[in-house]
DNA sequence: CAATACCAAGCAAGCGCTTGGTTTGTAAAC
DNA sequence: GTTTACAAACCAAGCGCTTGCTTGGTATTG
């Protein structure tokens, strides 16, 4: 299944909003401007601006500005879930599982859904305590589906540290790329990227070569 | 060296605040509410309250708000590369170098100077450009540290990927502990967690084992 | 002819910061 | 050893502006 039809799956399902539509427009310029000038640096006016209406007609499509920073938020959670559910399926071993589900997130955060990623890792502050709660729950599916695959990978001998210290020291590492890694300029394409993260982890298909070496 | 002494020696040269002093328990008082609320969300009323002053008084000690997120940046790089330079010069070997730096780091985000690191990597696009650009000079001789033992690590086979991409993802991971790491409560300690990462770039000593092993 | 989407205007609260004046610490002058 | 001088540290009050959000009314659409 590609992108674009695990996407219009969940448009269908009403699970997240056209972007062709008003509220889709409103959510991918909340989120780029929430990542540009963080939350609460961002006005009501400012968002409105952003899609030509006046500011209190954003309040005719979400009851308070946080309900916008909660919309970004979930509906890029059950985007990004589907979209490491599909790529880890695809692949076959735990270690190309792995791999995958590394080149998936990098993707996530670095392509067209980044601007709502960053929100997600550096916005989470401003999100009210209830709000907060109610994305975290859906954040277990997705986190459950890295340490699945990682402890496959510790079992049949390519880890030696915990899964969970391993996936959250993932997610810190992945998720500051959008900080640094700039694709458009700079050798650096996605799938090196993903090599270099496979090649610190000591998993790269080279570091094998140690066994091979000494016959 | 003693960590007490380096942070001796910079407040005698002017470069920190003393804690005990005025300016010093307002820094660290704005860096817990800043890492707490984010600093949007401070008030320079919060500020005040918090060091049992009026809010007009802070402007006596600083000229606006931003000059004190500022301060707690530029002090707090400075003491972190400080105590790094004398993690990294007690240690031998770059692997040990290495490890002393990640541990240092470790130590940095989740002990004392806590607050204040949070605040360096979550905050950090609260600051005005030029006061960016000034902070950013500072943290290019922090990360020059890094670089070096990096490579000198890569030259003797230690690594596989690139030095720079390796820090970039370092920092990411280590900064991220803030956010989940609880060393009161867990058996995981500060040096256990320093063995977590080391273990994960496949550099942890038993990561030898298989050369031993086949004689 | 309803429901949906929007506008124009503005309110109450909270914001960073200023102002004019008072207290406090310190050290020289007598 | 009291007095004088002066700056640093602080208070009380509030100004001007921006904020999220409300309200009452008007187009637009099926």
């Amino acid at each position: 299944m590609t992108q674009d039809a695990i996407l219009r799956n969940l448009i269908d399902d009403n699970l997240v909003s056209d972007p062709a539509g008003a509220r889709g427009r409103l959510l991918r310029e909340a989120a780029r401007l929430f990542r540009d000038k963080g939350y609460e640096r961002t006005t009501v006016r400012d968002l409105a601006a952003a899609v030509g209406i006046q500011s209190g007609s954003l309040f005719h499509h979400f009851r308070t500005k946080e309900d916008i920073l909660k919309a970004v938020m979930v509906e890029t959670i059950r985007l990004n879930t589907a979209l490491m559910q599909a790529a880890m399926d695809a692949a076959k071993t735990p270690r190309e599982k792995l791999r995958a589900l590394i080149r998936a997130e990098l993707e996530s955060i670095n392509g067209l859904t980044g601007e709502a990623m960053a929100v997600l890792v550096f916005e989470w502050r401003s999100l009210s305590e209830p709000a907060q709660a109610e994305v975290l729950e859906l954040r277990d599916i997705y986190e459950k589906l890295w340490l699945d695959v990682l402890s496959a990978v510790k079992d049949e001998g390519g880890l030696k540290a915990e899964p969970f210290v391993v996936r959250r020291m993932l997610t810190g590492a992945l998720s500051w790329t959008v900080t640094w890694y700039r694709p458009e300029r700079g050798g650096l394409t996605l799938d090196g990227l993903t090599d270099q993260v496979v090649a610190m982890m000591g998993l790269a298909d080279e570091s094998f070569g140690c066994l091979r070496e000494t016959p």
